[in-house]
DNA sequence: CCAAATTTAGAACAAATGTACTATTTTTGT
DNA sequence: ACAAAAATAGTACATTTGTTCTAAATTTGG
């Protein structure tokens, strides 16, 4: 592991457990023993730290998003009889999100404060929202042709839908923070059942069935 | 308007507009034109005015919740001849309670390191949730009533979606602040309107003709 | 009107923080 | 093996920030 990553991975560890407010560069070269002088040598300002994990972030949920559908159209996971797999490819592709924006909580947890102050975070971060809302609308004209979703009531309605669960994605790990009561190992798992849960007025009697079987 | 009320008022402008974290003592007192001293023998620390700010806001929310239950009952009020008014009770206050969390977006939009920061506001925060999360509770046990809301098709589906409308009203102005880009001024109208959609999949028909009239 | 209380201005201080700089040590490539 | 490059430690510095202190000015109450 080179001195870039272990910094990284050690910033990673104080930001999640202190917040990004109370670590200084100071603090991350004392937890890895060594001086800040040389933490500044290879990340000359805490931003380029937080840039630095942001991208590893970005990296990893593309990767999932990229595995997700190279399973989703492999003809070794072919849907069982008579269930098409594309609830399941949703349950597991937002499972595995959420696990990775826990991973990087701290990002989550100070999102308004990074955008302000890294606009190349901000606008790295402005484009992959286009894609994931068109990623989402996808999904849905799926479900709703395969008859698992109804199809709309109003006009727009899935726009609607489609922008509170990107919402809900990117600050249920904020308001866990607050009200959360659980056991921290369990926090990921009961967010996502909420997640999830959200779909069920939008599922048609067969997508109900299919979605008992997931939860 | 007493000096202390003139400083409340200042640093809400600055702290709106600049953030949390771009505004001190110094910043507040030169826009007022007096000494950071004298600032600070109004409010000895930063977070005494956060705290001041925050139960303005409390208050408002609270007066709020309080009108609106007093028109409900007030005979004055009576619902129009075939319509029961509580879905456009539901509207007017969460608008109103919109609105309130604009005039005090920083506190929304610094909303957990605030809550860290200051105990004090978490405790009360975590608190009034219990409340809020009860009085969601009751209208939406009459909504069913009134045959506007359909019933729980899963046990505990209608406390899932409180807690996840719970979560829109509280990140709306941090996702806004990445995200949105119309103007300004419809900002508030915009994502209430989107908050108000969400419940468009649980109406009955009855409920969907009502609220058909509202939006 | 005057004494006490309150308010205000400005200086001063200590701690923290990001960043730059220098000199030394270690590693690397040939 | 040795010169160049990379990495490291430690120092230094300027800035910011919260807070305290003192003295002057203003207001208040009787």
């Amino acid at each position: 592991m080179t001195t870039k990553e272990k910094i990284l991975e050690k910033s990673l560890e104080l930001f999640n457990h202190d917040g990004l407010d109370g670590i200084t560069v100071r603090h991350i070269a004392a937890a890895l023993e060594m001086s800040h002088g040389n933490l500044c040598y290879h990340f000359p300002t805490i931003d380029s730290i937080v840039e630095g994990l942001y991208s590893q972030m970005s990296v990893e949920l593309d990767d999932t998003t990229l595995s997700m559908r190279t399973i989703q159209k492999s003809p070794s996971q072919a849907p069982i009889k008579g269930e098409s797999n594309i609830l399941r490819t949703m349950y597991d592709l937002s499972l595995s999100n959420f696990e990775k924006l826990y991973k990087y909580r701290f990002i989550m947890l100070d999102f308004v404060s990074i955008m302000r102050r890294i606009p190349a975070i901000k606008a790295h971060y402005r484009q992959q929202m286009v894609m994931r809302q068109l990623q989402f609308q996808f999904l849905v004209a799926e479900l709703v042709k395969k008859g698992l979703f109804k199809p709309p009531i109003v006009e727009n309605q899935y726009s609607t839908w489609i922008h509170s669960a990107i919402l809900f994605g990117d600050f249920w790990l904020s308001s866990a923070e607050i009200l959360y009561n659980g056991k921290e190992q369990d926090k990921v798992k009961t967010y996502h059942h909420f997640f999830i849960s959200l779909t069920i007025p939008y599922l048609t009697e067969k997508g109900l069935e299919e979605m008992k079987q997931l939860l």
